[in-house]
RNA sequence: GCGACCGUAGCUCAGUUGGUUAGAGCGCUGGUUUGUGGUACCAGAGGUCGGGGGUUCAAGACCCCUCGGUCGCCCCA
C-alpha cells in the first residue's frame, strides 16, 4: 500500500486556535457590541457572488479584480467570485432587495474574504474583516457617526494607543476628476524623476503615486497638485463639516493630503486608522465615502459611507491575552466514585457552572488531566458524599465564590468537607 | 508577480569543515513512588531529516527544481 499524503491547508488559510482564537473572537464580540450602542443592523451575506458584482464596482484595473479574486465557472456557466471586499456585495444586496425603502440603512457585517496574495504578517489569502456601512445619508454626520464608531471600537479593544486616524478628502466627482487632471498631467512633466512602480502606476492609478514608499518619488510626489486647490465648494464645506464633527465628538486626526483609496468608488472622505506596529501593514481600519457604487451596480445614485478593518490585524493588536472562565473539576476520590462524580458534575453543569471532567477513571490521572486543562480548583468526590476542595492556581477569593456558587447546586445530601488546599 | 531567510520526532530545537544503526527537552502511553494530592524515577511508542532530481565511495548537511513557512516589495483591511 502506498502511504498516504495528508494534505496540507490551503495556502495562506489559517486554523486558529487558543490564544489566537480568543483573541479574534473577543475583537468580533467588542465589534458586535459596539455596533448595536449606534444602532447597525446585523447582516449575514453570501460568500460568493457573480464575479461582476465585484469588477462592476472595484473597476476593472484594480489589483484586486485584474489578479487578487478567486473566480471560477460553477457548474451551470456562470462565473462566481469568492468576496475579496464587503463592499460591493452590501450594495448588491441592498438594490436586489429594494431596501431602499429603509434609507438611510446602518449595516454591519463580519466574515471571511479571500484574495490571491502572497501571505505575509497580517495579510492572508482567507482573511476576517468587521465592516461597517451607511447607505442613503449624504450628510457628513453620517461619515462622522461611522468615524466616531471606529474610534470607540478601537479604544473599547484597548489599541487605540499608537493608532491614529489620517483623514482626507478626495472631493465630490468634479474635484476629483480636475485634480487627478492636474496629477497626471504633471507626473508625466516628471517622468524621469520617478521609479519604475510610479511610472506604471501612472497608467493604471496615477494617485497612487502620492504615497509611494519609494524614496526615489518623495521630491516628486511632495511636490505634486494638492486637492485643495481643486475641491468645489460643496466639496470644501462636505470636508469641514466632518472635521468639526469629529472635533465635537472629540475624535483625534490628522490631515493627510496624500491618503487615497485603493478602489476606484470612493469620494469626499477617505480615512484610514494606521499603526507602524503591523511591520508593512500599516492600516488597520480604513473607508471612506463611495456615492458612487451604486450607480456602477445599475441602481440610483445612492450616497453612501463605510468602512472595514482587518479582525487578525485588530487581534494581533490587543495587548492581554482575553481573560478565561474560571473553572473546577469534580474528581472521584476512587474509581467506584466515578458515576457519582459524573452525576454531581453533570448536575453543576445543568445549573450552568462549568466544570471540567476527565475521561479518565483513576483519581490521580483525573488530577492529571484536570491541572493540564488549566482548572482553578478541584472539588472531590469522596464516599459518604463527603466534598472535599482544592484550590490550584488563581484567586483564592474568587474560587471560593465559585465553590459557594457551586454548592448551592450540589445535589442534595453532600457536605462540604473543610480545606482550602493550600 | 519580484526578493531575502527558513523547513530534522506531536511541539521547541541540537546535529562540528558531508563519513558508522539521526539526538535532547517537553508532550504522549504504561509502570513504580509520593505529604490529602501541581513530586520524583523507570520504560515505551513516535522521524524514509517537506518532496523530487543531481554531485560524491559516502548527504540531514553541497547543487538544481518544487511545495510550504516567515518577512519585505507590490497591493491592501
Amino acid at each position: 500500500m502506498a502511504k498516504i499524503q495528508t494534505p496540507q491547508a490551503v495556502r495562506g488559510t489559517q486554523d486558529m486556535f487558543g490564544e489566537t482564537e480568543e483573541r479574534f473572537a473577543h475583537v468580533v464580540a467588542t465589534f458586535e457590541r459596539v455596533r448595536r450602542l449606534y444602532g447597525f443592523k446585523g447582516l449575514q451575506l453570501p460568500v460568493i457572488e457573480p464575479t461582476a458584482v465585484f469588477s462592476r464596482s472595484l473597476g476593472e484595473a484594480t489589483d484586486v479584480v485584474s489578479k487578487e479574486m478567486y473566480s471560477f465557472e460553477d457548474r451551470g456557466g456562470d462565473s462566481i467570485t469568492l468576496r475579496p471586499e464587503f463592499t460591493a456585495g452590501i450594495a448588491r444586496a441592498y438594490l436586489t432587495n429594494g431596501w431602499q425603502q429603509f434609507a438611510p440603512m446602518k449595516l454591519s457585517v463580519h466574515g471571511p474574504l479571500f484574495r490571491y496574495e502572497r501571505p505575509q504578517k497580517g495579510r492572508y489569502r482567507q482573511f476576517h474583516q468587521i465592516d461597517a456601512e451607511i447607505i442613503g445619508a449624504a450628510e457628513p454626520a453620517a461619515d462622522v457617526e461611522l468615524l466616531v464608531m471606529a474610534d470607540q471600537l478601537l479604544k473599547e479593544l484597548g489599541i487605540h494607543e499608537g493608532v491614529t486616524l489620517q483623514l482626507n478628502t478626495l472631493g465630490d466627482t468634479p474635484s476629483r476628476d480636475a485634480w487627478r487632471a492636474a496629477l497626471v498631467g504633471y507626473f508625466n512633466e516628471h517622468k524621469g524623476m520617478l521609479s519604475e512602480d510610479s511610472l506604471s502606476r501612472l497608467e493604471k492609478n496615477p494617485l497612487r503615486i502620492l504615497d509611494s514608499k519609494d524614496p526615489k518619488d518623495r521630491p516628486v510626489a511632495d511636490a505634486a497638485p494638492v486637492i485643495d486647490d481643486y475641491l468645489s465648494g460643496e466639496a470644501q464645506d462636505f470636508f469641514g463639516a466632518v472635521t468639526a464633527g469629529l472635533d465635537a465628538a472629540g475624535v483625534a486626526w490628522t490631515r493627510n493630503a496624500a491618503l487615497v483609496r485603493g478602489l476606484d468608488y470612493y469620494r469626499h472622505t477617505a480615512f484610514e486608522f494606521v499603526t507602524d506596529r503591523l511591520g508593512a501593514q500599516g492600516t488597520v481600519l480604513g473607508g471612506g465615502r463611495y456615492d458612487g457604487l451604486i450607480e456602477n451596480l445599475g441602481g440610483p445614485a445612492t450616497p453612501a459611507v463605510g468602512w472595514a478593518a482587518g479582525i487578525e490585524r485588530l487581534a494581533m493588536l490587543l495587548d492581554a491575552p482575553t481573560g478565561r472562565e474560571m473553572t473546577f473539576a469534580v474528581v472521584a476520590d476512587a474509581p467506584e466514585l466515578d458515576e457519582e462524580a459524573q452525576r454531581v458534575a453533570n448536575k453543576l453543569r445543568r445549573e450552568g457552572v462549568p466544570v471540567f471532567r476527565s475521561f479518565k477513571t483513576n483519581p490521580k490521572r483525573q488530577i492529571e488531566s484536570a491541572r493540564k486543562a488549566n482548572v482553578d480548583g478541584l472539588l472531590f468526590i469522596r464516599p459518604g458524599q463527603q466534598l472535599h476542595i482544592t484550590h490550584v492556581q488563581g484567586s483564592p477569593y474568587a474560587l471560593r465564590d465559585l465553590i459557594t456558587k457551586a454548592l448551592a447546586h450540589v445535589p442534595d445530601g453532600y457536605q462540604a468537607a473543610s480545606g482550602d488546599g493550600e
